[in-house]
DNA sequence: ATTCCTGTTGATAACGTTGTCATCGGGGTG
DNA sequence: CACCCCGATGACAACGTTATCAACAGGAAT
């Protein structure tokens, strides 16, 4: 045990090894490190001069378990039918954890999801706070198990946002009228409609602003121009299918999402028809599927990473609230 | 504080309540919690009533500090042209890392991996292992910042393999062969292919694959009908578009994955070509896109879950065997 | 009987942080 | 001058495990 090996042993030093360097008290530099007050400026600055000489980094686990959090977020998402919007997610949420110092951890919640997975995963990483993905935002057992555990939560476009819980959503109904608004400038008057996973409180959302849209213009609405689909390429290609047989076929459709508007381009394929002579196709760009298509699919785009990434830090923020625990001026 | 409190506090059990209802040590508890041998079998059991009745979980920031290790492995990416490779792997790998007891950390490395980045990931994290996807299994910074740390690492689909540095690659040659061997069953003697990024070892041993069938089946090899991509549908697309410009176009194009592929095939339909009547595309089935093109493509099935599975497990046993270190005669 | 294993078991010291509380020196205040 | 308050600091316990080593019991070998 050569204590006096010239290596340096880069990132094995302690914050003991610091506290000498810097002649101060271990708590001290734990001062320092958790940017606490009451420090004077000239002790402050020796001890972060210390750290920076050792190349101290704080020991996450012994953190964790003396500080009771382990600066690591959850994301509980669903095994989805289309995997880019989680991909979306986690860049944003990434992203945001990583300029706040923290770790993400994702956590699959399988058609199982059940109380008993969540609080195992919670008590398993003790993460410090979850990111609830949609439809998972919407599961009251799995809002229960955190709220029983004391884990802050932000949920991603939950179908009825509650004013004791944090979330981000996009605003669907606005969008899917815009989207709704593109078609008809078009000139198109039947418009079929698969709607999204009815999981997904987005589904609902987008549906009724077609309709709203629809009423707006004046165009009465046809029940037959509506079905479901479940946000995947089969789910549209079949919901296509239905509407592209109506005796009076719709000259356009709109899908909840793409990869939903992407079976439907097929299905029209497979019924001879020309896209986008005989029939368009709209759908909303949660994937980059729409660019893979031919034609190109005409979708309004969703910022979801940004929504991820501002849905992640607003909770890092509050966790960080909460420890630091006082008068906060500050908002949020 | 009411202590008396008949709700059980579930979860919050520690090793010391487990240890005086089953009436033994602390340390006896913790060698059943690690199956560890010289227990007698009726302590074994009467800890683990105790674990069972407590509903105890070990607390893994405790753990890890004590046993210098956190039971999580790390996965280092790279920020994909085609996410769903990286979506298969994850799958598998956290499949394997669930039934393991550890925990699964994305690292995505975006075009920046520099040794630092990953050297700081390894240290804050503190994770036991890493998973490498391809193309960062190649980066030879990283392979050392790893060694240096000492941190058991295991690739995916290397360029060339190392026999010192366990890896798990595909069959890539002779998937390759199989899928040219298929085209040629249809009678198509000029089939152009289009490969993937240089930065994966797949890419290549794909080519090497296509050449040698078309060697063995004694058709002359056409350096004007071998072009590059990326992996990514743009790729493709121009590709194809440079394939089907030749004045003697191929009959058929050979893509290295299905993205690219997805790309001849709106390639050909903007040069006004019919897929599959005048030209057909088969890929490989890295990602869910063949079932999403019109036609469906042609592919060879990866078995990426399995792999990355396969590859976790490994590493984790790895990891395990690394650390009791004896001669265990058990498997698993 | 004595000695030496060997399988079980427990006391207690780590592990590297943060939390609690005590201490020390001034600078107002009465 | 006596008092109190407050900013700055440190000693030490606590967090919940695993690691080390000693102790003990009982059987085999001498």
């Amino acid at each position: 045990m050569s204590r006096t090996s010239v290596s340096v042993n880069v990132g094995k030093a302690t914050i003991k090894d610091v506290a000498s360097r810097a002649g101060v008290s271990i708590k001290t530099v734990s001062r320092v490190l958790n940017k606490e007050p009451n420090v004077r400026e000239e002790t402050r600055n020796r001890v972060n001069e210390a750290v920076e000489d050792l190349q101290f980094k704080p020991n996450p686990l012994a953190r964790g378990l003396a500080g009771r959090r382990t600066y690591s977020i959850g994301l509980l998402y669903m095994n989805p039918h289309e995997f880019s919007y989680v991909q979306k997610v986690f860049e944003g949420a990434f992203a945001a954890c990583e300029s706040g110092g923290y770790t993400l951890l994702l956590r699959p919640c399988d058609d199982d999801i059940n109380a008993a997975g969540v609080r195992q995963f919670i008590q398993q990483t003790q993460v410090d706070g979850v990111v609830l993905l949609a439809p998972v935002s919407d599961r009251v057992e799995i809002i229960n198990v955190l709220a029983e555990l004391g884990t802050p939560l932000v949920q991603m476009s939950p179908r009825t946002p509650n004013p004791k819980i944090a979330a981000v959503s996009p605003n669907d109904f606005e969008a899917c009228i815009m989207l709704t608004e593109h078609v008809l400038s078009f000139g198109h008057r039947r418009i079929g409609f698969v709607s999204g996973d009815p999981e997904h409180g987005s589904s609902e959302k987008r549906l009724q602003g077609f309709l709203q849209c629809l009423h707006t213009n004046g165009i009465a609405q046809d029940e037959k121009l509506l079905t479901d689909g479940r946000f995947d390429f089969e789910s549209g290609k079949r919901g296509a299918w239905r509407l592209l047989n109506l005796n009076q076929r719709p000259t356009a459709i709109i899908a909840s999402n793409d990869a939903m508007a992407a079976g439907a381009i097929v299905a029209a394929r497979e019924l001879g028809l020309d896209v986008p002579e005989h029939l368009s196709v709209a759908g909303f760009d949660d994937t980059p599927i729409s660019a893979h298509t031919w034609p190109p699919l005409t979708t309004v785009r969703q910022p979801i990473i940004e929504m991820a990434s501002y849905a992640t830090h607003g909770l890092i923020s509050r966790i960080t609230d909460f420890n630091s625990g006082e008068t906060h001026p500050e908002n949020h």
